[in-house]
DNA sequence: ATGAAAGCGCTAACAA
DNA sequence: TTGTTAGCGCTTTCAT
């Protein structure tokens, strides 16, 4: 309520100019030759009036709003919490703020939140995108905002990007479930068939049949839509233990699919890994003490945020970054806990 | 990259004022007795030349920012991440786009957030505090800027409130185990003694022995730093095994510690609820499932989140809020699972 | 070494 | 029924 400082009381009651102001303020004094004592003094003056720069003025006049946007699936899957958390943490440091958005996978949505980024003038931009092409960008393209793609990729789009071995990990997983003796596996997956980490993940594992000259069938591949995840893994799942077609293993392809498959198999009191083994993508903490314990692949969460943040940082800072670096592809780790190993289940 | 329209652009190739398109765009047209006709050819304009208002120019000029910001302790925290997407939801329905800080419960970035927010102006602010008193937010006060607290409540403080029924849970929780037979209860808490909800959990755990008439001793409490709450817990439990010292039962004062003291408890191959039981504060969905599945006091999520948006959007529009609305107090339910259940345990 | 003035895009008194 | 003008607070070109 109190009426705030403003450029220009600094100035008149220093009998300056607000330029004058303006360019100490903005450390450029010394380029602009402005006297080291007159410097004081206007550094004196702001901290007694306690001046404090209005960011919308500058912001509307220089372009540059010190925000950025985050947009993601849904902000309540700990897999992007725990990123957005870590890029909030280097963006704060940084003198950033961050603007979320979650999608559920709504293509259009999506382009609207977009759109909203775009008009606030968001410095940068980092997306785990649920497009399906590179055009549905065009006009992210146009507006020229550095960004970064996250987690999932899309065809024909060489922006910056931040994603994980999902076909390393995946065959890794199948390998694993193989390796064990399990022959019979099928994976559940989001429904949208143009998810590039699902579909990695499904070329990962069926590489791993490949491999041991194992037939894979397509119905391999269970697709549930994304907001009736949890209906539609709990209906197939009784349905197959109804008609005795359960699989040997499930391959569940995130993380909430893993936690809906354990869910149901033990409310079908079918064992795990005794009936059915279950290795899931992306790990979560609890997975170490639920009944069973699950194997994971594990993502290098600190690291996506992180990466993801530099490069859009320096994009922002208009640093050249080496192709190399223009895409990124971080290794991930199979955990092996009970859901999946044999002969130790009951 | 391509220039944007502008408002003088519209009005330019029109032949009329920047003020007839601007109050047409802003639908003040009839209450300014301008031609319908006129308005005809002012959006047909808009639409043709593919205008889109500049938020940040209007927002400057305004003073409304169509944002409102979220402060809590750590939106990686399933609790909050749950609040914040109905926030988000409701948020993007009505327009607004929501900026997220955590704080790691430190005062000083909590306030240097709030300032940030106050700097940006938004719109409105919604914020778990950290803080001790009110008196913290004699700058959010004095700013003007609507805000609703949530989950926690801060002595002192009339702004509107979002809370649940902390001292009602925790007794029910303690009743419950009190009922079930077990008399040497211990407490685990984070550190910081003046956090509402926790406090207010800790008097509820007490009031439930005291209606027992059963005396409470101080070191019922533990209570570990937020930064250090795995090693904490993990120290206190193993110290505990060694010296026998260990409790009937345990009540978790969130949903971490809930969490991590299953997780050692289990490493230390205690049984649950055997040898412990175990109560938690706040419930999760994979607590049905971990190894044993965990009673808690389930909090209506969902519900805070609209809650606090509801209040804070009837502020921003200067829709009067009865007293009665002002502060809202949230019933919360116990799930009683395996861990608390005596008789069921191995 | 410093200042005057224009202007970013918009809204809102006040005129006409 | 429509237009003129001022100005939000800041940065920046161009003078001096």
């Amino acid at each position: 309520m109190s009426k705030k400082v403003s450029i220009s009381d600094i100035a008149r009651s220093l009998g300056v100019s607000k330029t004058l102001v303006s360019l100490v303020i903005n450390g450029k004094g010394d380029e602009h030759g402005i006297s080291r004592e007159t410097q004081k003094r206007v550094r004196e003056k702001v901290q007694e009036m306690n001046y404090q720069p209005d960011v919308l003025a500058r912001g509307f006049r220089t372009g540059k709003t010190n925000t950025i946007g985050l947009i993601v699936s849904d902000i309540s899957n700990l897999f992007y919490s725990r990123i957005a958390r870590r890029i909030e943490d280097y963006a704060w440091e940084h003198g950033y703020s961050v603007v979320i958005c979650s999608t559920d996978e709504d293509i259009r949505k999506e382009e609207a939140q977009i759109e909203m980024m775009i008009g606030r003038k968001v410095d940068g931009l980092i997306i785990s995108s649920s497009q399906k092409t590179a055009e549905s960008f065009n006009r992210l393209l146009k507006s020229g905002i550095p960004h970064v793609l996250i987690d999932r990729t899309l065809p024909g789009m060489n922006s910056a990007n931040v994603s994980v071995d999902n076909f390393g990990g995946a065959r890794m997983a199948a390998s694993h479930l193989l390796s064990q003796g399990y022959g019979r596996i099928k994976t559940f997956a989001v429904a949208p068939d143009h998810i590039s980490t699902i579909n990695e993940r499904i070329r990962g594992f069926r590489s791993a049949f490949d491999e041991k000259g194992i037939e894979v069938e397509d119905e391999m591949v269970i697709r549930a839509p994304f907001n009736a995840l949890d209906q539609t893994i709990r209906e197939q799942l009784y349905a197959m233990k109804e008609e005795g077609t359960l699989p040997d293993a499930i391959f569940a392809l995130n993380n909430s699919i893993t936690s809906i498959c354990l869910k149901y198999l033990r409310e079908l009191q079918v064992s795990v890994p005794g009936k059915v083994a279950l290795v899931g993508f992306d790990d979560m903490q609890h997975f170490d003490f639920t009944q069973p314990s699950v194997s994971t692949i594990k993502q290098p969460v600190d690291l996506i945020g992180r990466k993801a943040f530099d490069l859009l940082l320096q994009q922002i800072n208009g640093v050249p970054v080496p192709p190399s670096e223009w895409s990124v592809s971080l290794p991930v780790d199979l955990i092996v806990r009970e859901s999946s190993v044999r002969n130790n289940g009951q």
